[in-house]
DNA sequence: GTCTATAAGGAGATAGAC
DNA sequence: GTCTATCTCCTTATAGAC
């Protein structure tokens, strides 16, 4: 599958050296199949994105945990969402390289939006999830609260990519779980 | 100045559209005289990279207030580095592609730690500042804060690119800022 | 020293053989 | 339908004229 090659191509060596001289090496087909699949390269891309986007928002749903105990459940949600982000760092660059690829071009700016809203789709659900299982409504609006979610884990991984020191990723994370559990109050 | 041309090109064009060519055309200069001024493409970007981080971390520090009040000059000084990075959205994006472009290269990704320390350090002076005008000391150790603090405003302008919401981001970064006034006590 | 002209290679896409 | 061979364009870098 020319997909899957293009994603392992990506992950390994980024999104420039994603050529179509790549793409079908790595799927040991000749160059010419390529434009019989797709029309373009950009095409691929954009099938690749919907694909590996997918996929993380998949990742981020099986990290839920649920023990009844509020903040305890929040910590360990946020540690299990970054801990499937850090323990395939190459795959989280290439989303940050997909995003920032589909913003110059204004023909695809529509794919990030569509990727950014995934996210923010998945931070809702999990939201209003904790919110229904731990009788406990939230004191700010959801839509705040999710891409406050999103932005953090988003942000605490681009950050720890140059240095990748988990430890203080770990500590800025626990602060914001606990910061997340101060803005839940029970539910009447 | 060829790094000043470069980075024009770069705001507008996107990295992958910053060509030798591209980059003297801008200057007014032949193409020639790229590899007179610089051994190679990668040089140019490493320089490029130290200008156009040292301007950013520049614009952050000018946005810095004080009043005494510190919830609200917490907000204000967030709310206008935030503004500074959306007043120019191109030279943000030039950022993130520059970090991973950077995190691809063995070589380069030495550059993109610099990068990010370079924020954390103007983070760190800034919560430093804050305690002392402030009278308070932070409940949290400061490379925490400073790391939050990052990865915060960081996170929230990338997920600001695909939606250019502004309304929500402020509402993000109220909720953030009074998080962090919550983490300060008086000091003895 | 500055710049023109070109080299040398890699890109995406396609025409046409089988 | 599948794949080989090639086309055209664009990239970085350089050799050599002025």
């Amino acid at each position: 599958m020319l997909i899957a090659a293009a994603a392992r191509v990506m992950a390994r060596d980024g999104i420039a050296q994603t050529t179509t001289r790549a793409i079908t090496a790595e799927a040991g087909m000749p160059r010419g199949s390529f434009h019989y699949c797709f029309r373009s390269k950009d095409e691929l891309l954009r099938e690749l994105a919907t694909t590996v986007v997918g996929d993380m928002v998949q990742a981020a749903q099986d990290a839920q945990t649920d023990t009844g105990d509020l903040p305890a459940d929040l910590r360990a949600a946020l540690r299990a969402m970054f801990a499937a982000i850090t323990e395939h760092p190459d795959e989280q660059l290439v989303l940050y390289e997909l995003t920032t690829y589909a913003l110059r071009d204004p023909e695809t700016v529509e794919l990030a939006r569509w990727q950014y809203e995934s996210y923010l789709r998945q931070a809702t659900d999990y939201l209003d999830y904790v919110a229904d299982r731990a009788r406990i409504r939230w004191t700010l609006p959801i839509p705040v609260l999710a891409r406050l979610v999103v932005t953090t884990i988003d942000g605490l991984a681009l950050n720890w990519l140059p240095d990748r020191d988990t430890e203080i990723a770990c500590q800025v994370l626990d602060a914001f779980a606990a910061h997340l559990a101060s803005l839940a109050e029970p539910s009447t």
